[in-house]
RNA sequence: GCGCCUAUAGCUCAAUUGGAUAGAGUAGCACACUACGAAUGUGAAGGUUGGGGGUUCGAGUCCCUCUAGGCGCACCA
């Protein structure tokens, strides 16, 4: 594939005197306006330098450039210069580049050799799994996959929230009141209520509290039956998680949650002592901050036990011992921002280099429209019941519009969970927002199953076309491009061209929306050519030219859905 | 009180990292199914980019300040 920016800052470079190839590429731009060109020079920098007017500038520019036939033409506008590259090769290219490719269209080997961890999802054991839960999980899951196409070795380590004081109260409590048949038949839910009732109780027997910690202690210590019943809780709440991972597709490497790292802590406590680290404060021990601008972080509380700041520095260190990453990634709520900002200081404090490779990034809060969710007041949405509920309306869909599909369940499975994910990861990370049933059964418009739709639409015009006609295409012999130079043709291909760019870019900013706004504009872009131009003519260089064209979209959406997590039925 | 984040069309969001006339979707309006899938497309309308200063050839973007909202700030995770 031809890097069109950097063959056109060597051009600018051989123009422009004291700018080295790379600094000119870095200010070469894509017009806003696609009428004004393909790429634009804005020379008002150089204006010091060569000590003439910005327009004069680029004037001479372009009449120089204008000669090269990389070019259509080059025009100077005002301090601009405007390049137009020459529609057919151009097309060509990234025809070629996407059809050849295929399912490897977009992926590199950029992270060869580098291992990537991903900590997504780690929701808490015996706690309901919510609309809340969905964000880390899915941005996650889309974030693995993105470095795992750029060619990174990658790690995917669900932190389960599978330890705690909040572990004894439910022991305490299913001694008290619970039955194993009621755990068995619906495990989160019968486990919250525990967890609840021992709330309630403990207002009228505060001995309840003692018990619960007792209880929590000879876990800690290694007590046979209070492990026996925490390992139960554990494995009966991850068949239940398990569920909804299923239904989305979704799997890990590692289920390494806070109780793997119980036993790793005490180095870390006497690391912090040794490097004089360690305060006394109030009866507990905290590392003070202050000359970095945060708050105190308590490392033992006055008890003597830990807090899980110090269970995340165990984790850190024992994934850098273990994995030896070259980036540790948590996807975990910003409502975390001071508590990252203060461990991954502490761990740099002790004077491991690599604190700076662990990263966290984090996503806006989902709150519904009567408040912030609260398992204990009721207020949630399970993310399973989100999830049925928009394979059911999809089922519907299908039905009115009666399209034959070969396996209905299957599809209105990919579009309904598809399009719950979609809207997920459409919006920038850090924006808030409020759960809306409208806002995820609504499929019109910039949703998952519009793309998805799209993509089936370019399936059945490959069906259409025939076989003879799409081995013609895919040979990418003898390929007349000036067909498809029209301009919904050419603007389909240029974002086609921005794909591969554009799936780094998410990477490099942990961001999946970009990589959402680039094939939703795909899927415009092609719907636009698809009521332009009528593509199976009766001409045949004219329709294999096209059919080469739907290949490179359908190839592009497809491999798009997949690495947000999502599936690209043929029909639907 | 201190710290971090957010504010762009009625609503939900973009804007190539400081570039040209700020763009999509959605809602409402007017159109297009006997061509390859209408979960679609086309058109018109919709803006003092929260307010005010500043930096410069140029600011939605950077700096200061104010306003509104969210999150966090010691024994939960």
């Amino acid at each position: 594939m031809v890097n069109f920016k950097e063959e056109i800052a060597k051009l600018l470079a051989e123009e422009v005197e004291g700018l080295s190839v790379l600094e000119i590429q870095g200010m070469i731009e894509v017009p806003t306006d696609t009428k004004m060109g393909d790429y634009a020079f804005p020379c008002f920098k150089l204006a010091k330098t060569l000590r003439k007017a910005p327009p004069l500038i680029a004037k001479n520019i372009a009449e120089k450039l204008d000669e090269n036939n990389i070019f259509e033409k080059v025009v100077s506008v005002n301090a601009y210069v405007n390049m137009f590259v020459s529609k057919e090769e151009f097309v060509k290219d990234i025809v070629e580049e996407a059809v050849s490719k295929n399912e490897n269209f977009g992926r590199s080997e950029l992270g060869k050799g580098k291992k990537v961890i991903v900590e997504y999802s780690s929701p808490n054991i015996a706690k309901p799994f919510h609309i809340g839960h969905i964000r880390s999980t899915v941005i996650g899951n889309s974030i693995y996959k993105i470095y795992d196409a750029l060619g990174y070795e990658t790690v995917r380590i669900n932190h389960l929230g599978d330890y705690g004081t909040q572990f004894g109260k439910m022991i305490c409590a299913y001694r008290h009141w619970g039955n194993k048949e009621d755990v068995i038949n619906d495990p989160i839910k019968t486990l919250l209520g525990y967890y609840t009732k021992f709330h309630v109780e403990v207002e009228n027997h505060p001995e309840l509290d003692d018990e619960a910690r007792k209880i929590f202690t000879k876990l800690e210590q290694g007590e046979e039956e209070e492990i026996a019943i925490w390992k139960w809780f554990r494995e009966e709440s991850l068949k239940e998680f398990n569920r909804v991972y299923d239904m989305l597709g979704i799997s890990f490497d590692s289920y390494a949650g806070e109780s793997f790292y119980s036993d790793k802590m005490p180095r870390f406590v006497q690391e912090l002592k040794d490097k004089n680290l360690l305060k006394e404060s109030e009866g507990a021990n905290i590392v003070d901050l202050e000359e970095y601008g945060m708050s105190p972080a308590l490392i033992t509380k006055s008890d003597g036990s830990t807090l899980y700041i110090t269970r995340d520095i165990a984790a850190a260190v024992y994934r850098k011992e273990h994995y030896n990453f070259y980036k540790n990634i948590y996807v975990v709520a910003s409502q975390q921002n001071l508590h990252f900002q203060q461990w991954i200081k502490i761990v740099e404090l002790l004077g491991y280099e690599w604190a700076k490779d662990c990263v966290h990034i984090p996503f806006g809060l989902v709150s519904l429209e009567d408040g912030t969710m609260s398992s204990r007041h009721g207020r949630v949405v399970f993310l399973e019941d989100v999830l049925n509920k928009a394979v059911e309306q999809t089922r519907e869909v299908i039905r009115e519009k009666n399209v034959n599909t070969d396996n209905i369940d299957e599809t209105a499975k990919q579009v309904g969970i598809g399009a719950v994910v979609f809207q997920e990861l459409s919006n920038s990370r850090i924006k808030d927002y409020v759960f809306s049933w409208d806002k995820v059964l609504n499929f019109d418009g910039e949703t998952g199953p519009y793309v998805q739709y799209t993509h089936a639409r370019a399936s059945s015009i490959l069906r259409k076309a025939g076989d003879d006609i799409v081995a013609k295409a895919a040979s990418l012999n003898n390929i007349e491009y000036k067909y498809i130079c029209t301009d919904s043709g050419y603007d389909l291909a240029k974002l086609l061209y921005k794909f591969p760019e554009v799936i780094i870019e998410a990477g490099e900013k942990y961001e999946p929306s970009i990589l959402t706004r680039n094939i939703v504009d795909i899927a415009q872009s092609f719907n636009r050519f698809y009521h332009d131009e009528h593509i199976l003519v009766d001409n045949e260089e004219e329709k294999v030219a096209k059919v080469a064209l739907v290949m490179a979209a359908k190839v592009a959406l497809k491999n798009g859905l997949g690495l947000l997590g999502m599936a690209a039925p043929e029909k639907m």
